[in-house]
DNA sequence: ATCGATAAGCGAAAGGCTTTCGTTTATCGT
DNA sequence: ACGATAAACGAAAGCCTTTCGCTTATCGAT
């Protein structure tokens, strides 16, 4: 076939068929992107340069789609509460895109924008020198952690019916399995504004 | 070739030849698994049942080498950073494993046996309920945020030279990269505890 | 207006991967 | 003693990513 009149692919219907094959099927492949939209597999390398750029363009999307507002006298603690639950919430519309990014560097610009405006709030609330970076370390392992918890399976940790008693009470408690990835991501998030706060207090005596 | 008279592979020597694989190239095939020991690829599979299983038998093998130990009057908040640190040792000796793991169901037992110790320390501390699950997801995020950080490379955020001020001021103090990840996991710790320990005395009151 | 360079499609194929299958022969339990 | 199992092998099926050469439309420069 030659060059047609109107191009057959986009970058945009690329990372669209992409998600969509991820969400259904946790991982996608060229061969089925192709398939999906109606292309040969070669053809695709002459809008991308494989397939870790359309992982990373699948990062873009999903956190442009996520986007959190900075009022102008806002509190540091929301500020961050603000940023930690649009990371989550991109990545909670497409659980299973998590594993397939931890391999990868961070490259996207909508990202980095995203952790200038962390060290700008940490700032703000007083941390200084290296405790900067090791909050904003610690934030993102956080952030990281429950993306990835969300891919997880419905039971993470099923335990013999005998032995670990104390594992098998807590879960007991637990609920369904979506209302524990939230109820455990409220908690966690509210623990680390409390320890943050925490550090900051004592540090300042 | 027949039978031979002595097996020439074990699983340990299998996970152990992985291990290595892992740790000088981030990655373990069949075939690069096979040649190491000296075996043909298939050979493999009349000792475990997969790919699958050898990985989850290097998780078994490098949470067993990083054992860790609760004594009887031990304080709830250092049994949690006991438990978080020998979980973090054990993916530090091994950074580009963590990324192979997450994918995964954890089935080992010693990871189980991991757990149950948590949970154990969490209600020891006054944690109840559905705060004990939500308290394991948040240590599990925290932990697992970590241990996939020391996979990650040296220089995590780049950001261009003009353009966030604020992340660029605070890379300037983080130092070199190992002693960031380091300083930034002893803080992150610090932080979790501070925030349980700051739940604890708000749900009491 | 022409004409070369680039763009965008295609099929074929190279070279990787995991896993299965059939074959061979040693070992072990009954 | 002998049948079942165990542990090696090679071959091959069926995935995957990426490259290459081919075709032809579009676009920019002369």
């Amino acid at each position: 076939m030659p060059r047609p009149l109107v191009p057959l692919i986009s970058i945009d219907a690329l990372v669209t068929a992409a998600l969509e094959l991820v969400d259904e099927a946790g991982d996608f492949s060229l061969p089925k992107l192709a398939k999906r939209i109606g292309v040969s597999q070669s053809s695709i390398y002459n809008h991308v340069s494989g397939r870790e750029e359309i992982l990373e363009l699948m990062r873009g999307r999903i956190i442009a789609q996520s986007p959190y507002t900075l009022h102008e006298g806002m509190d540091w603690e929301d500020a961050l509460r603000a940023i930690v639950r649009s990371y989550r919430d991109a990545f909670a519309r497409h659980p299973r895109l998590a594993p397939l990014l931890v391999l990868q560097t961070v490259q996207d610009d909508q990202v980095l924008a995203l952790y200038e405006n962390l060290a700008v709030a940490l700032e703000t609330a007083g941390f200084q020198g290296q405790d900067v970076v090791s909050a904003i370390s610690t934030i993102d392992s956080f952030a990281l952690g429950f993306a990835l918890d969300l891919a997880a399976p419905d039971v993470v940790w099923a335990p013999p019916v005998h032995g670990y008693p104390a594992l098998t009470q807590a879960l007991t408690h637990a609920g369904p399995p979506d209302r524990r990835g939230e109820a455990a991501f409220d908690f966690g998030l509210e623990i680390l504004v409390a320890g943050l706060r925490s550090r900051l207090k004592s540090s300042v005596l």
